[in-house]
RNA sequence: CGCGGGAUGGAGCAGUCUGGUAGCUCGUCGGGCUCAUAACCCGAAGGUCGUAGGUUCGAAUCCUGCUCCCGCAACCA
């Protein structure tokens, strides 16, 4: 199966990872939801017809335990907790089509399908296992990635010997094919140090996974035997296509799971196992996103207290701002920090005085000089032309480097700002030809870049697109000669932080 | 010797694959302009590219050793 990447297919179907619903949302969870709604709404400007899934992984023991100990009914303290993360897609503007829980019964049932399909090909068994078990891990755990002999590589504590039966999902038969798959699919995870570590991991022995638990009364049950429920992360991995229906099937294969790295072994090894066990086909791409460390460059914990509340900062700095700052100055490709110092100067330096003021003094001044109202005329002379930005930034984006993108957008805002200068305009007191030019210059490479930045901020680019009298609709790349531009006064769009 | 990433002017990064006068953004300093959110434009200063060695006419780039930082890996994307 050859993998020519995303824009080879003419639809875009692009996932976050469900959220584990255990306790309140973080910058992770922020930031990754607003990385995937930038590719949804770029390609849906792009003409893609664009399906986005999001939503919560509701199944596991450790929910469970959370609700005990909050005094709640499991089912209770799971859906006000989903309520937190629905409610944060809302607040940052997110465009997901559906939102998926795990305990619903069209995930149910199609787990449940599956599992059938795997048993009957003999790809799951029952048998025995013995191993270091550690309850918090829901997992078990080999002599060789045991701590210090005997304790867990995470929890720090000794695990002891346990022998558990159980279903077992045959990975181990899948390890050759895996290695091919991923030789033959280069961009299949992308970047290429994610995918360098996986590929390092699968010259390791991979053994079958362990893919139910005993049913303490949380989990989906195995079929045909409710002493067990199954394991959280077969059922989990399962959502991306369980979500689509009879109308939205047509979506399959999705054109990209986003995640974060701890779960990159699942999407790419695991995942990609179980569907071409199932023979469903497999997704173009797994984009690993980077982590957002603190600003002293360590992991954002809850015990370190280094961690910052995305919802805090939508509402001192606005949500536009917040994902422009997440999407241009955090590496598409690596782990980034986070700054807060460094966000409000980026709000200040390119927002503001870079992006804003440009808007500002090109709107003002035409108003000012020729009126509220320009058309193209073939007397204009045009000296920009965004065919190549647009190829780069195309390009950019089929790579999932978002910030280079925007980057390269940026660099044609500082040459319209220099246009300008060179120009002169102010000089020129009657509304000649040559400002008519000037000024309509200026108007279509706002138009052109604010289009271009929609997916970035995408209230602030429909605003700014009615100040000149534009909307979504009209693609600035098509049809130059029928442009009018209908100014209204603008108003100041990024306010200055001090 | 678990696996992977990183160390480049004050800060954050690109450049390393395919060796050939060290680049970008921000900050600092000087100048220009005055349409604009004291915004914009031009220019300058500032780096022996973590460290020790090797290959080469020539190394940030290739090879080897070492040091430090981070992620995979408590809570957690």
């Amino acid at each position: 199966m050859p993998n020519e990447g995303i824009c080879m297919q003419d639809h875009f179907y692009i996932t976050t990872a469900i959220d584990y619903p255990n306790g309140s949302p973080h910058m992770g969870h922020a930031y990754e939801k607003i990385v995937t709604d930038f590719y949804a709404r770029y390609h849906k400007l792009m003409g893609k017809d664009t399906y986005f899934l999001t939503g919560t992984d509701e199944n596991g023991q450790k929910l469970k335990t959370s609700a005990e100990k909050a005094n709640k009914e499991t089912m209770e303290f799971v859906n006000q907790n989903v309520d937190i993360f629905k409610d944060l897609c809302q607040k940052l503007n997110i465009t997901n089509n559906d939102f998926i829980r795990t305990t619903e019964e069209r995930h149910k049932n199609v787990v449940h399908n599956l599992w059938k399909k795997l048993a009957e090909k003999d790809l799951i068994y029952q048998s025995e296992y013995t191993g270091h078990y550690c309850d918090d891990c829901e997992s078990f755990y080999t002599e060789t990635q045991l701590e210090d002999g005997d304790n867990c590589p995470h929890h720090h504590k000794p695990l002891p010997q346990k022998t558990e039966s159980g279903y077992f999902f045959r990975l181990s038969t899948f390890q050759t094919w895996l290695k091919e798959f991923h030789n033959e699919n280069p961009k299949f995870i992308i970047p290429n140090a994610s995918r360098k570590e996986i590929i390092a991991r699968l010259d390791d022995e991979i053994r079958d996974l362990s893919i139910s638990r005993p049913n303490q009364g949380w989990g989906i049950e195995v079929p045909g035997d409710n002493q067990y429920v199954i394991y959280t992360w077969f059922d989990a991995l399962i959502n991306y296509y369980s979500a689509l229906d009879d109308k939205t099937l047509k979506y399959w294969p999705a054109s990209c799971h986003v995640i974060g790295r701890d779960i990159a072994w699942f999407h790419t090894i695991i995942w990609p196992a179980i569907l071409k066990a199932a023979d469903i086909e497999l997704p173009q791409h797994v984009y690993v996103h980077g982590m957002i460390l603190a600003e002293d460059g360590k992991k954002m914990s809850k015990s370190l207290g280094n961690g910052v509340d995305p919802l805090e900062l939508i509402d001192k700095y606005n949500l536009d701002t917040f994902r422009y700052y997440l999407l241009k100055s955090l590496p598409s490709h690596s782990n980034g920090r986070f700054s807060e110092a460094a966000l409000i100067q980026d709000i200040n330096t390119s927002l503001a005085n870079d992006y804003g003021n440009l808007i500002m003094r090109a709107v003002k001044l035409t108003m000012k000089r020729v009126g509220p109202e320009l058309s193209y005329s073939d007397e204009f002379e045009m000296s920009f032309n965004f065919d190549s930005l647009l190829e780069k930034v195309n390009a950019n984006i089929k790579n999932f480097e978002h910030d280079k993108a925007i980057k390269e957008i940026w660099t044609e805002l500082t040459s319209v700002n220099q246009y300008i200068n060179q120009k002169e305009p102010w000089t020129i007191k009657e509304p000649t030809t040559e400002l008519k030019t000037i000024f309509f210059n200026c108007l279509y490479s706002i138009h052109a870049l604010t289009y271009l930045l929609y997916p970035v901020m995408p209230e602030t680019s429909v605003k700014i697109l009615n100040i000149i009298g534009q909307d979504l609709n009209r693609n600035p790349f098509e049809d130059i000669k029928s442009l009018t531009y209908k100014l209204t006064d603008p108003e100041i769009l990024f306010p200055k932080i001090q």
